[in-house]
DNA sequence: TTGTAAGCGTTATCAC
DNA sequence: GTGATAACGCTTACAA
């Protein structure tokens, strides 16, 4: 059994409330008796109980997490540096992370709604996003407060971070063009993906923008043997690019397969620098995840969730902007040879 | 708000306690009144609060686990995959995981010792074990219960679960030389890593068992650029073996990097089978992490937390048996070439 | 400044 | 079979 405020308070020959006080508001204990309790408190190893706090509270200071199951066909991914970021940013405020698991989207609403009645947790965090995801109206229909780590298009009733995809593409694009590339293609997934859309649309604007002609623009599956066969149809195109920019690590590495087994040239830069993407000294584009799960703890414990008026004036405007979080290039070996 | 057991009980027109029979002992209610108080429940959406559910039963059904952040160095890890069986366990006996941060193994322990005074983690899971690991002594000393993934060479006083690494090795090194190969080398980590050790042992037994002579054992830290030195170390090798068995698929990954960069013929097996070595199609052994994840949840849950009566018969002997778990090799182009 | 009293939601005990 | 009472550990009015 661990001590309570009343062990504590028998300790230091105070009463129960005096305990109490010395932690939520020191200041209107005297000093001396402060001190006193606070030394029963080392002594006896003395830490508030968090039931019991959070029962008190009605808050139980944990987010949850729905923990899905590792892709197979990906390679690495960045959710374990998104998973370390925001359980790092929360310890700063007092907050822990609850993981969950649940076989598709309808069972991670679900379990959030269940979790969130149970008062197991305040909040949600949700990433992985595509429009028309039902989980944003659902836990909105359900009152469970979340925030999200990318966007739907209809984003505007929660909170939300993202990284500027289309900026990542861009500077990729770009890069490319420094080393003397004029003929850049991409390679991206399948129609409505905005993430792959976002990408694409980096690498046309800046193409656009140096003067470049537009390459080819591929799609197929995130997989590795989709990204193989894309690069060869590329190395087969009438028109041949030098160069492409890869909507991710998985289909970029599977470029690079056929490139390097064919002994032929062509620069290649994928997106998330994954661990993966240095194994293969594989350019890439590296995300801001850090940065991004303190944005997410932030916006989750700080206005909406601490004061949820109904009349305030809406979020946008200057908060949100700093939502939108920037890109690195990471370059490597894969992009720097000569076209 | 929530509704609360006395919502419920007011809906149903019963008492707050018939409702708590309801749930916790519906055999002692007649039907009719139970159908009537899960009819109310059902309605009002009513979720029994979890916070004091744990205060009165003095269990959080949480389990503490740290996330360490993601070694650059290394490839992809199976981490992830862990940490989902793991949650995925706990999801059968209504548990979740409460993860937390630290910056060393001191500020794990404290982080932990914390937790668990508050009341926040009934119990713990380690990973990463290695000899002389300061974690299990000091919270045995706490008084937190855990269990570990891994073994430190000093495990009589908690349940463990581990992967039979000295099978894995072995396995990769009879695929081996049924490929036809009679010279395989061992790449490892330095010196006392258990983990390595073992690998290196499977290794050598199976050599031995195998009648084939005992290829150079190299060493190195476990990165990408020390694989691939170790591979220009064996292709220059005086006595140059055909194969060889990586510690981990970091360290294949650099072998197979300085193979391939110099169109030289070796077969390379790497360890935990990582999305990188599919990339790479690298031959690998596959830990069992799914199985591995179920088996710390039961050891948690089950005789260790449930009944920790003092005199009673030690664990070892048969369950201990079952948590060594084999691991499966998987073959890839890695390694199917001929010598 | 310090102490008294009440309640957060649940469940176990024990009468009825 | 059902219902009143108490207790888990904490905090926050409010009174001394």
């Amino acid at each position: 059994m661990q001590p309570t405020v009343e062990d504590v308070a028998r300790a230091a020959g105070v009463s129960r409330q005096t305990v109490s006080n010395v932690l939520n508001a020191p200041e209107r204990v005297r000093p001396q008796t402060r001190a006193r309790v606070e030394a029963a408190i080392a002594q006896l190893g003395y830490r508030p109980n968090r039931l019991a706090q959070g029962l008190r509270a009605a808050s139980s200071r944990m987010i949850g997490y729905r923990i899905e199951p590792v892709h197979p066909h990906a390679l690495g991914s960045i959710h374990d540096r998104f998973l370390h970021a925001l359980a790092d940013a929360g310890r700063a405020e007092d907050h822990h992370l609850l993981l969950y698991t649940a076989d598709d989207a309808e069972g991670e609403i679900a379990g959030a709604v269940s979790l969130y009645k149970a008062g197991a947790i305040d909040a949600l965090v949700l990433y992985g996003l595509h429009p028309g995801d039902p989980r944003p109206p659902a836990l909105r229909a359900h009152g469970v407060p979340f925030a999200a780590f990318g966007r739907t298009g209809d984003d505007d009733g929660h909170p939300w971070v993202d990284v500027d995809n289309t900026a990542g593409t861009a500077a990729a694009t770009r890069h490319l063009a420094e080393r003397g590339h004029r003929r850049i293609a991409f390679a991206g997934w399948p129609d409505g993906s905005a993430v792959s859309d976002r990408r694409a649309e980096g690498w046309r604007e800046a193409c656009a923008g140096l003067g470049l002609p537009l390459g080819p623009h591929l799609r197929g599956e995130d997989s590795l043997a989709t990204g193989a066969a894309l690069g060869a149809r590329l190395l087969e195109h009438p028109d041949r690019p030098t160069a492409v920019v890869a909507a991710t690590d998985t289909l970029a590495a599977g470029l690079l397969r056929t490139v390097r087994a064919r002994g032929a040239e062509l620069a290649v830069v994928g997106f998330d620098d994954t661990p993966t993407a240095a194994a293969l000294d594989l350019s890439s584009v590296r995300q801001p995840i850090e940065a991004a799960g303190r944005a997410m703890i932030s916006a989750l414990l700080n206005p909406p969730l601490a004061d949820p008026a109904p009349a305030d004036p809406p979020l946008g405007g200057g908060p949100q902007a700093a939502r939108l979080l920037a890109p690195e290039l990471i370059v490597r070996g894969s992009s720097t040879g000569t076209p």
